[in-house]
DNA sequence: TGACGAATAAGTCTGACTTTTTCTTGGTGT
DNA sequence: ACACCAAGAAAAAGTCAGACTTATTCGTCA
């Protein structure tokens, strides 16, 4: 899925991207095009390819007579789906789960409640249909299939919402979901509370009542929080 | 302030990322990148490296034998704040400014809630000094400098937030007030309800009220709304 | 229907050249 | 002796042109 080498500049991203969202390269750090090209063994021009696109993400800034130098943290490009995958794959992991953990429950209620006002029946029944699954696979360690039930059911909140930029948001909730099931507790059932809440909101969405919706994501929100805070406190 | 010309590939970008965003381009259109090279009178490689940064940004995907095609609205990276850019100076701006308020509505709120938390002393006395500046400019056909005020204020409760992802809208929040500002209402002295929210708000985080300060802030973002719906029904 | 071959456009590499920015050096004046 | 500025050298990114490779699609023919 992800930069999928398609290219040999996305190889060469592959390991740097990673590299400099991990800390590798401290901000301020100078690189180099002409000696990473070597390292990686490819053509300078594929190489500028590929710092043009992490410019692009505002992880290094190249001038002239200096070098390609990496820009602080605080300046990066976090929204970027690329970004956010690295980020979860590398060191500061937790951290970067529990900012994306924050912003869900700051984004979800408010696209929950818009989605009672705006959904179509027609994603009324495929979230029904959601909660249903996760339902059917919430016992007995059949975890993979409770994990795809729950990221369509949020995905298709975040799109009936009727905003594109909550609607945007889908795969950032599908890396959180999944990271969270694969690292933390593959071994656990779900929550139980857990369910019933997306069922009941699954059923106050359908009835078009925005204010249970927002009320009933909120409570949901909070429990991921606190998973995250018994996890890493 | 935007790409700065910085290099023949941004000037390239200046012009083929706002009509793409404009949707001049409509999806699926296929470009070829030695045609575009011509026309924009530069080599392959810089046409090629304009291209890669396009990619990265999912608005194109370039594929062999058959050429760079546009992609569908719904998969741009509609987060990357150049994009957002282009967006705004396009031809859906109303639309663009719909959504990044709404979400604005969405967020700001919780980080106002947060900011009483974390905020430190010297954030709390940033944000006072902001609201009295609005307060100040808020009389007379001063928007500029309410303007700034404004800007700085919500910047500064953001980043007090302490959540990464929250910091990083600072910019988006400046676009949005900026674009508000400078197209809409440049005429009208700001609404003095919402003046007074600000310094109320800029006291509750002081106080570290989080419930009040997130409250307020539901207010400022709930006018912000109407305004839009206001000029555009 | 399928397989083979031709056409096509992106992808890659190389080498030479330009431009900008920074560092160095040397000279000047106080 | 020190501060300061200007001219030049150096370094690295930026640009270009041309030749070649590779994957993919399309058309043709069996």
């Amino acid at each position: 899925m992800s930069t999928l080498g398609r290219g040999l500049h996305g190889r060469v991203l592959d390991a740097l991207g990673p590299a400099i969202t991990a800390g590798e390269y401290p901000p301020g750090s100078v690189l180099r095009t002409d000696e990473l090209a070597q390292r990686f063994d490819v053509s300078r021009s594929v190489m500028r390819e590929a710092v043009r696109v992490l410019e692009s993400m505002h992880l290094v800034e190249s001038r002239r007579r200096v070098g390609v130098t990496v820009r602080p943290k605080a300046e990066w490009n976090v929204y970027d789906p690329q970004v956010i995958r690295w980020r979860l794959a590398g060191a500061d992991r937790p951290q970067q789960l529990r900012s994306l953990t924050v912003l869900r429950s700051a984004i979800e209620p408010v696209a929950a409640g818009l989605a009672a006002k705006h959904a179509t029946a027609e994603q009324c029944a495929e979230l029904t249909e959601c909660a249903l699954g996760m339902v059917a696979h919430s016992k007995g360690h059949r975890l993979e299939g409770y994990l795809l039930h729950d990221i369509a059911f949020h995905r298709v909140i975040l799109n009936a919402s009727g905003n594109e930029m909550f609607a945007r948001l889908g795969d950032v909730v599908a890396e959180v979901l999944t990271g969270r099931t694969r690292h933390e507790v593959m071994f656990e059932d779900p929550d139980p509370a857990a369910v019933t809440l997306h069922v009941r909101l699954a059923e106050a969405i359908r009835a078009g009542d925005a204010g249970h919706a927002e009320e009933l994501t909120r409570e949901i929100a909070e429990g991921a929080l606190q998973e995250l805070d018994i996890l890493a406190p």
